[in-house]
DNA sequence: GCCAACGTTGGC
DNA sequence: GCCAACGTTGGC
């Protein structure tokens, strides 16, 4: 089992876009990243991630997932019309994979950033680091469990 | 909107 | 293989 942090803009794909009663799972694509890539390829079925929302008001993490498929090839690399096309990934060779995310819970109010920076049980992790851009962050169980504490 | 940090591209 | 130029990310 692994512990994952994702992380999207809210005014593109949010936790609110997993909330519907209809629609709790969906494909996580577009990351078009290596090393992000790489983390995506050691996902399995049945782990669980933080879903973090940047680039917005007070970001931090919001919630969590559970990822409910093993990775497979981002279709959306094989569509020319699709703004994740790449030409370089083929179905013979997929460059970029994805994995499926169902809803698993909201956090009554964000876990901001700021806080995550502020404990000192988190001080390693990849998503505070400085300069960080990866979508797809690994954690460790003592680092899930403390912020698990915290929500 | 600004800008630092980072990844990618491409000329050489 | 180096590195300048460029595009993107994302906090502030």
């Amino acid at each position: 089992m692994n512990y994952w942090v994702m992380k999207s803009e809210p005014s593109v794909f949010g936790i609110d876009d997993l909330t519907k009663k209809n629609k709790q799972t969906e494909p996580w694509d577009g990351v078009r990243n290596y090393q992000a890539r790489n983390f995506i390829r050691n996902m399995r079925c049945g782990d669980y991630a933080f879903f973090y929302h940047s680039n917005c008001k007070t970001p931090g993490i919001v919630g969590v997932i559970k990822i409910t498929t093993d990775p497979y090839p981002d279709s959306a690399a094989f569509n020319p019309e699709h703004r994740y096309f790449d030409l370089k990934s083929t179905h013979e060779n997929p460059r970029w994979y994805r994995v499926d995310v169902t809803f698993k819970e909201k956090f009554n109010s964000v876990i901001s950033l700021e806080k995550l920076k502020a404990n000192p049980l988190l001080k390693n992790i990849l998503l505070i680091r400085k300069g960080n851009r990866l979508s797809i962050t690994p954690l460790q169980k003592a680092e899930w469990d403390a912020i698990i504490q915290m929500s």
